[in-house]
DNA sequence: AGAGTGTACTAGTAATCATGTTACAGAGGG
DNA sequence: CCCTCTGTAACATGATTACTAGTACACTCT
């Protein structure tokens, strides 16, 4: 349905959680959205259901789903989502992760910003989550 | 001398290196500055020198510095260092890692970028490594 | 010769990841 | 009411990797 999974380096619960974050991100999977059950979506990547469980947990976490026991995962609505300073900390962190790993390449300040911006352009026309 | 090591989430080698890596990019750490030996550092830090020894090879391997048995290790001249097309991957890797990792945070892409502005503020006057 | 340097190899511990299994609780359709 | 589907939880297990530490060796320079 909606995942792929790879010969790629991230653990798979990791493939997941990006992934799906990515699409609700940019509104791909707008608010409401049925997500596949656990079960399911572990049948189609032929992986363990706990492993599905864990991504999903772990977009519980960041307030990107909802889970109803008995019925399913749902994208949840833009508002109720992180504590103010709980996106700060996060924000801050990813600025430091990238700064760092950037920092030695060898690109102008202003080149790393064109092309961040290329890079955040697919959450621009997106959300419906701004203004 | 150099370096901080704290009740901090991450491997103690991954905090000399990024340490490290951030000063050699601002240039508190200029072209041929000489960096504390593996046993000095590690006496310093309270860790073991294989420790220090891991970090100095991962900037080594970025061409950050370089090191001479039975001298020491050196903060490398800002050209020879990665080859475009290795610049280029990691670049497209960190910034694929930000843009997962705050596309839902709520932040609008602007502000997404003028604090990334923020953040890369320090590599501006830094390197004498640009134009 | 000796002291200081980086390096390679090894080992042990811990953490991560995925899986399998079992069990439970809620929702909804016959 | 039952049966099936949902999510959740708690384990145990195996595989793999990450991390740190220990030991020995090779090089440089005084």
């Amino acid at each position: 349905m909606i995942e792929v999974v790879t010969g790629d380096s991230r653990p798979i619960f990791r493939q997941i959680v990006d992934g799906l974050r990515m699409k609700i991100a940019t509104g791909e999977l707008p608010p409401g959205t049925r997500l596949p059950s656990v079960r399911g979506l572990a049948l189609q990547l032929t992986v363990n259901f706990n492993t599905v469980a864990k991504a999903y947990g772990e977009l519980t976490s960041e307030g990107l789903i909802e889970s109803r026991k008995g019925v399913g995962v749902f994208v949840s609505p833009p508002r109720q989502r992180l504590s103010e300073e709980e996106r700060e900390r996060r924000l801050g962190e990813a600025l430091q992760h990238f700064t760092s790993a950037v920092a030695s390449l060898g690109f102008s300040p202003d080149e790393l910003l064109q092309r961040a911006a290329e890079a955040l352009e697919p959450l621009r026309r997106g959300p419906a989550d701004n203004e």
